[in-house]
RNA sequence: GCGCCCGUAGUCCAGUGGAUAAGACGUCAGCCUCCGAAGCUGAAAAUCGCUGGUUCGAUUCCAGCCGGGCGCACCA
């Protein structure tokens, strides 16, 4: 639609140049947009405006030009000049008529496109140290990461979604001693509990179960050697039940990585081999140094300690150089915003082994307060304290949880309110959009009771001029747009923007269901409706869909 | 001190250069003999944090302030 129009104004320009109207035939870089209002028409230009300078005349002396050298096509109603010099075109209710056809044919299709050109992408996401469960923070993460590598799937990337096991290092370290100390309580010696040691009840049964696997003498084991093995066992158990939790939540991934591995193959050390081939690394104070401030950091970056060990960095510059070896064009990690001063030194990195900085992305989601009654709840995972992903999951719901997650752009921070969310009623914004479906299920259902529906009905789309009333063309109008919305939400991996249009949609369409019947005595019309409604529920299963969502035929 | 994110109605927020700043919650006034009222219609409510700059045009871009959040390890 705005290419036709485009295509108009740009035959009109020359028109007009050639005729002698407008001083010159250049054509600057115009916009074809929607206005905001309904009174400035469908379409609007703002040509007149950026060509000022070029045309040395006044904007509307422009349009006006333009406009009388124009040859409307016929679903073009009128064209006005407005305001300081905007050319708005109005279009016949015909002209978004075959939007209907569109998304029946395209069904859950409809909205997808070669956006992306099929270019490899990872999505990493959540990715959690397993030393514990799942809380709230990841769950953002979680909906985030997935929604948009929903997005840049039906966008036409190549998507992939990774978890990041962070299963080696002093955390894990953590983990074991602190179920080793918990076990030795268990067997009943007089044991100090480490402060640094994480205290959650989840300890106390994995010591439990430790104790019960290993058998009663195992507390007689040095604790050099016991700690590891408790390591394993609880990191094992508790990366089970993050990925049951995540299932859950809606979320697998296609690939989990164990930072381990990174030891285990080898990888690890052919990444500082080849930083010392390339000469990116120096020694200073025994330690191994990155000059990652060569590449845009602050400062260089230590990845060889001077007691021999590795750093965190170290693996994670293996890791994404490892990343980009099985083939990913882009790189995308989800991180939680109190990671963002790592950012710089991991870009530097992967620029010094010869990337561009658009290869790799981070979207840094802001910090989610959990508040119960208005009041914000303390949370703390060394000390036990938080409410996890899954009371989360349990508590309100999949759909609703990951709704409000998606609801707002993750650049702000987000208050998760327990007392409002359990509402399982009226305030939450997702019962608004899935109660579209479900509605539109009902008539659907009552219409093939009425015999008023089959297959071919649909294909034919002959009714379709029976469409006019303002509420009829605005929902075409909003569904026209959802391929747009899709790509912009894809260019910007901004799920949220998916979000506003399904309430935008959902709006419009119960406006619409208030103020006119779908079925009613006249054929034609119950049909050209039906179709109209089916289109939106379609639409809205799709939209839904992107945010991983279902979409309920009955509430 | 340095860096990142955020300042838009009483509250939560959408809006990456355009014409009258969108929506939700809350408030007020209405709508179910009729396809699901988890819905709809209407009203009141915003000097877009402040000051400059760029532009024909700035809530949007730039700079400097002010306020809030989060980071600044040979931890992960």
């Amino acid at each position: 639609m705005k290419q036709i129009i485009e295509n108009m104004v740009r035959a009109a320009a020359r028109t007009a140049a050639a005729g002698g109207m407008l001083p010159s035939d250049q054509v600057p870089d115009m916009e074809i947009e929607v206005p905001k209002h309904d009174s400035q028409g469908d379409f609007s230009t703002n040509f007149a405006m950026v060509s000022a300078a070029i045309q040395k005349m006044a904007p509307r002396q422009i349009a006006q030009a333009l406009v009388a050298n124009m040859e409307p096509v016929d679903i073009i109603e009128k064209i006005e000049v407005a305001g300081p010099g905007f050319i708005n075109f109005f279009l016949r209710p015909a002209a978004w008529h075959p939007v209907v056809d569109q998304v029946l044919a395209a069904d859950d299709r409809y909205g997808a496109s070669d956006f992306g050109k099929g270019v490899p992408v990872q999505v990493e996401f959540v990715s959690a140290n397993p030393t514990g469960p799942l809380h709230v923070g990841h769950g953002r993460g979680a909906a985030v990461g997935d929604a948009v590598a929903n997005i840049l799937d039906f966008a036409g990337f190549r998507v992939s979604r990774e978890y990041y096991i962070n299963d080696s290092g002093r955390q894990i370290k953590t983990l074991g001693t602190s179920v080793w100390f918990r076990l030795l309580a268990l067997a009943g010696r007089a044991v100090d509990f480490p402060d640094d040691c994480y205290q959650g009840d989840y300890i106390r049964d994995l010591a439990r179960q430790v104790l019960d696997r290993e058998g009663p003498d195992f507390v007689n084991q040095k604790e050099a050697d016991a700690v590891p093995v408790c390591a394993r066992y609880a990191a094992d158990r508790i990366l089970g039940e993050i990925r049951q939790d995540l299932t859950d939540f809606g979320v697998t991934f296609d690939r989990w990585f164990s930072e381990q591995s990174l030891y285990d193959t080898g990888r690890l050390h052919k990444t500082l081999a080849d930083l010392k081939a390339a000469e990116l690394v120096y020694e200073k104070d025994g330690a191994l140094w990155f000059s990652t401030r060569d590449f845009g950091d602050e400062k260089d970056r230590v990845v060889v300690r001077s007691n021999g060990l590795t750093t965190y960095f170290a693996s994670d510059i293996a890791y994404h150089q490892e990343k980009y070896e099985r083939g990913f064009h882009r790189v995308i990690d989800v991180w939680g915003a109190d990671h963002h001063g790592y950012i710089n030194r991991l870009a530097a990195s992967i620029m010094a082994l010869g990337k561009d900085r658009e290869q790799f992305q981070v979207i840094l989601v802001q910090l989610v307060t959990l508040l119960r009654d208005g009041k914000p709840v303390q949370m703390s995972t060394r000390a036990g304290e938080f409410v996890t992903l899954k009371d989360i999951v349990d508590e309100v719901g999949r759909d609703a949880a990951r709704f409000m997650f998606l609801s707002r752009s993750y650049d702000s921070g987000l208050d998760f309110d327990l007392a409002v969310a359990k509402q399982k009623n009226s305030d939450n914004p997702v019962y608004y959009v899935q109660y579209v479906h479900a509605r539109i299920a009902g008539i659907l259902a009552k219409a093939k009771d009425q015999g008023l529906l089959s297959d071919t009905d649909f294909r034919k789309g002959s009714h379709l001029s029976l469409l006019k009333t303002s509420e009829e063309i605005l929902l075409l109008k909003i569904m026209a747009d959802f391929p747009a919305q899709v790509e912009k939400s894809a260019a910007f991996c901004h799920p949220h923007v998916i979000f506003t249009y399904l309430m935008s949609l959902a709006s419009a369409f119960h406006a619409y269901y208030n103020r006119h019947k779908v079925i009613s005595d006249d054929q034609s019309l119950s049909l050209a409706r039906l179709s109209l409604v089916l289109a939106v529920k379609k639409v809205i299963r799709n939209g839904l869909s992107l945010l991983g969502v279902s979409a309920p035929e009955r509430m």
